[in-house]
DNA sequence: TGGAAAGTGGGTAAAAGTGGGGAAATGTGG
DNA sequence: CCACATTTCCCCACTTTTACCCACTTTCCA
């Protein structure tokens, strides 16, 4: 099982591809086959399951009844923005136009490790989000973890 | 099995035919022999099963007891919209002009994969629907996700 | 410090998307 | 049963996008 963490600013070029760093690919499974599902992510950024994690995904959603209409918005909502992409020859993956416009990435882009995914930000959008918080890494830590 | 997700915006011709996108057709199956069943589908969209998975469903409306009314209406609702569509030479079906008027598509045509159908709609009648939601995506995925 | 691997950029052939002409098939009315 | 209009299907053609190379620079180790 993966699992993705730290972080990298890379380049993303005028195709719209993005390395992926050596240490995160490296925590993939030979069974994600260098395929990632990329769909929107939460707070506004891109990510990245490698196959063999969105399969677990997708099976839940199979089973899903869709004559319920809450079902319905839920899935077009989830999985109008999903997406399989393959690595090149080059380790780079192809982030889908529709999604860095709607993530507003372009130029330089963030890596973040997220255990069983990759997330890909727009810096500047990662430290406003960042810096957004007014409760302390501690005290969000301490309510977080208390549950456990 | 199939497994469709994904959404692009391509347009529907004079004639009435619409390509398939290819990370679509690529998750069709072999016994599906290039065969939609095309049907109105739910919120004013047009619904697409490629003939393997419709026939899964052929099969439960077969076993329906037709002497309720409420399964009457449910299946002449149904079942009058239905027709096959085969793909032509260029990976395009023709869409069935009474579905194409009743759902207000012409020009620009949304492809929505909705994992064992397509979804074929009006583009601002799509974002309409989304738009239409008050309840947030994150709510309805607690509700429609707590059940598994 | 030299070689390999990683990160970046770009050219080009192939594939995908779009549009239209015309023959064959279908349907309708006389 | 035939003539006509309409629809359907199959083919060709063009434009845009994608996939697959190749090449250069930088970084990281041995």
């Amino acid at each position: 099982m993966a699992f993705f963490k730290g972080q990298e600013t890379y380049s993303i070029d005028s195709k719209n591809r993005v390395a992926i760093p050596v240490k995160m690919r490296k925590a993939m499974s030979e069974e994600a086959e260098d395929t990632f599902n990329v769909t929107l992510g939460s707070e506004g950024c891109i990510a990245a399951y490698p196959m063999d994690e969105w399969k677990k995904y997708q099976d839940k959603f199979s089973h899903l009844n869709q004559f319920n209409e809450k079902t319905r918005f839920f899935l077009r909502t989830l999985l109008q923005w999903s997406e399989d992409a393959v690595l090149d020859g080059q380790q780079r993956i192809l982030l889908p136009k529709q999604l860095t416009e709607q993530t507003g990435i372009k130029g330089k882009i963030l890596i973040v490790g997220m255990i069983d995914h990759l997330e890909f930000w727009d810096p500047e959008k990662y430290s406003d989000y960042m810096n957004g918080h007014n409760q302390t890494y501690e005290s969000v830590a301490a309510e977080v973890m208390s549950a456990e």
